[in-house]
DNA sequence: TATATTTGCATAAGTACTTATATAAATAGT
DNA sequence: ACTATTTATATAAGTACTTATGCAAATATA
């Protein structure tokens, strides 16, 4: 099937290339999938100068062994993206000195626990038992096949997600992820307003209950269940649009689930609006069935009501 | 020195990229080296398509794992050099059926004792113990630092050419090679023809030697000692342009030395022009010396002699 | 102290790929 | 048999580097 197999140490330099460009290229997609504005070409130098806090073109040159142009080219863009400074020598005026910018210093926040999830998931698939090079790039591939180094990063991303319960601390956050998709799609109703709130008037002292998806000490997600007696409705569900595709919503739901069921409850129920397709769909898929709509309901923008029997 | 070596594996993309470019670049040196139109590009595709003798488009992508627009493009480059032909496919007119030209045949032939060299060094540079993926790297790096690749194919390449003596058969070769050099820097006048039409007669049999160098079955220079009693007069070095590089004038003038002193001479001779700086250089590295010219010399292009004390 | 060389960085052009998209022929679905 | 889809290849534009070269400031040399 593949060629460069047989073509043996001739096509080592190519077969280099093209593991590095795989891995380089499902790096780039996890950074996509997190909407986070970097890219892994750019991880040497700004990396570097992260550490060394101030350092000139020449000593990154130096460094990274890359050639000038090349350091000078991605210093431009990471200059043209905000996240380094420059400035002047007061020695030597031929030297630029750069360090991180202070935007530059949260990325850095922002990435190092993602780079660490990387730097594990690249050495489980590349650092198993010692072997000949050529073995390596032979193993590494096929492992890659197996499961991508997309998939295994974001999986562990997924993984640490923690879903937590209410805590009145992260009331604004229940508040402006609502408020958020809201203004997107449709408009802020007086009564959203006040339920978003007050959550704990409305809905935990109600016998109601509001859960968070935690991602990196920041909380990305979360969904309420509203006690009616009668069953839990679930509502207020938001996913942050910075952490879409890391099956949050997916999370928040499982836990409602399981929570209802451990609760002893026989169904949920839940309104929603078709033109939310991909809310639709998780509800279909996790065993929501549509059932008749109420003439009275609180939100006018209620077109679809499902039940899920537990 | 190396950061790379501290951004461990999230550097590990970065790195094996800049491994493979450093050694893609040496073997593009060595192509250069030995005047071969090629490179190291376009070898997964050549290689694949000498060996498969008539392969698709598709089938090249499949084989390669490398994108069809990069076939296309190498396919292109190899057209365009002539290496490769293409036909129709009678079933499928979409389909295009490459092939060997004539001249990507013979390159074939040249190139597959220098591949066995490079794969054997390449082979040498990477293939040690076994170790974990990340110190191969490390290790073959620092190989390549201690001697690159290009030095080590260079050597293996300058090693396999051999000094033979004069046999009748290489006569042709012996003219062509030194009316090549005489063409190209002064003219061929009446006695150099007569000579060297006619080695076995005025060099030989006179008691004169005629050595070759040989390279992959081919007469690649070639150099003659003039008995004129006297002495031997070092003459008719001649090396093919198309192996400059290989060190074999070097090789050539030490079979002569050993040769002279084995035979109890004193001293070599030679006349030689100043504008072939070159071999003066080599000349005088090997230890002879600049004398006075005598007025009346067999040729009227030297304008330097030299004598070298065995 | 003037001049030559070296150093630090910038700019331009080239290379070996990539992704995205187009186009024409072949095949499948109705 | 007609249309929709798929397949085989081409084309365009982008990316992450490279080498070659230029320029100005700093340093060495005379």
């Amino acid at each position: 099937m593949d060629k460069f197999l047989e073509l043996q140490e001739l096509g080592f330099g190519s077969r280099m290339k093209r593991l590095s460009d795989t891995l380089m290229r499902d790096v780039k997609k996890v950074y996509k999938s997190l909407y986070i504005d970097f890219d892994p070409s750019l991880f040497p130098i700004f990396k570097t100068v992260s550490d060394e806090k101030i350092i000139s073109i020449g000593e990154l040159t130096q460094l990274l062994q890359i050639s000038q142009p090349a350091v000078t080219q991605f210093v431009n863009i990471l200059i043209k993206k905000g996240l380094i400074v420059v400035s002047a020598d007061k020695n030597d005026k031929r030297k630029k000195l750069i360090s991180l910018s202070e935007s530059g210093k949260t990325l850095v926040q922002k990435l190092e626990p993602v780079w660490k999830i990387m730097q594990e998931e690249l050495t489980a698939l590349i650092d198993r038992e010692p072997t000949s090079f050529m073995n390596h790039i032979r193993l590494t591939e096929n492992r890659q096949q197996e499961k991508s180094l997309y998939e295994r990063i974001m999986q562990r991303i997924r993984d640490k997600v923690e879903i937590i319960d209410f805590d009145s601390s992260y009331s604004n956050e229940f508040c402006d992820l609502n408020i958020e998709w809201l203004e997107a799609y449709f408009y802020v109703e007086p009564y959203d307003k006040e339920v978003l709130e007050n959550p704990k008037t409305y809905i935990i002292d109600n016998d109601g209950h509001i859960f968070f998806a935690k991602f990196n000490d920041e909380i990305v997600g979360t969904v309420a269940l509203i006690n009616n007696k009668e069953c839990y409705e679930l509502s207020k569900m938001a996913v942050s649009p910075k952490y879409r595709g890391l099956k949050i919503g997916q999370k928040l739901m499982d836990k409602c689930i399981q929570f209802s069921t451990e609760q002893g409850w026989e169904k949920i129920k839940l309104y929603s609006n078709r033109i939310l397709t991909p809310a639709i769909n998780l509800y279909r898929k996790v065993g929501f069935e549509e059932v008749e709509l109420e003439k009275d309901v609180h939100y006018e923008r209620s077109n679809i009501k499902m039940i899920l029997k537990l």
